[in-house]
DNA sequence: ATGTTGTTTGGTAAAATATTGCAAACGCAT
DNA sequence: ATGCGTTTGCAATATTTTACCAAACAACAT
């Protein structure tokens, strides 16, 4: 476990301390989507993320699933990652890493590994860009395709 | 300039010698799909691909375009790039190297940087991963958007 | 506890993005 | 030129995401 293992409880008062400083309401939505994304260690997708939080929140609705995770990345408290796939896909932790995909099932998981952490950032040269942060996006094969051919080449 | 300023064209019989070798037809569809990706400094996502090659050959079909550049990437003369945002971004150059991405204006553009090419890939350790290969993304702001705010915090 | 205020939510609709099936057209080798 | 297998375009469909607005809610002050 590279993760505080009370990683979700942490981010729910990381959650909380972020609605009271800016005065955004603390509703029952905001809760369950934070604590469905921050228990775990995929990175899933908005969809994902409504599938899990209906199993708590009965009537919960896509737009407000959309929505909410929009609103924790506008606040710094969730981030996009990235992925060659077309569809967005999210992290509760904003901390520097870096992240694993597998080309055979796309299962993504962190990686945490501080000598990854300290590239020299390139400086503008040619291309004029003021570079502020980074992240490495590995691929390769978790275990259980470590077998199979990739259903997916090249990605 | 980091590419070759001929890189379409080498693309171009790159493509040549891939749909020779394999018996996959050269279309007019493909080439033009391929010389209007390869000719770009960006990374286009399918429609705006699709965008510039109607310019080329007014009556294509969208569907063929997102197609085409599917087959690219299968047969890794293309691939897809990361990106935190929803879409997927296609780029001609299979090459190792790395992205920046303008966090104001979303523009993605190559770098080339040597010494990042040769990062030591972590071992499969406790989640028994077997890397293949990485990008780094790294994030920023472009010459034209270095004075604004970012329009998508986070992101 | 209760009311007030501003924000959020849910539902519907629709926009945006991506995929599928099939008949007609095309590229390539002969 | 002819024939074969592949690709294309079209239309329909699926998937993912956003917009709108009335009703519901959270926070705070009574």
């Amino acid at each position: 476990m590279s993760l505080h293992p009370d990683f979700h409880i942490s981010k729910m008062h990381e959650l909380e301390q972020v609605c009271r400083s800016k005065g955004l309401p603390m509703t029952v939505q905001r809760r369950a989507i934070m604590e469905s994304l921050a228990v775990r260690k995929d990175h899933p997708t908005a969809d994902q993320v409504f599938e899990t939080v209906q199993a708590r929140i009965p009537g919960v609705s896509r737009t407000t699933v959309y929505r909410v995770l929009e609103t924790f990345v506008q606040y710094g408290i969730v981030q996009k990652i990235n992925s060659p796939l077309a569809r967005a896909r999210f992290d509760a932790d904003t901390a520097r890493h870096h992240h694993l995909r597998c080309t055979g099932c796309d299962v993504m998981v962190d990686l945490h590994d501080p000598s990854l952490d300290r590239l020299p950032l390139p400086t503008p040269v040619d291309n004029g860009f003021q570079i502020h942060d980074y992240t490495i996006s590995f691929t390769g094969r978790c275990p259980r395709c470590a077998g199979k051919v990739d259903n997916r080449r090249g990605v």
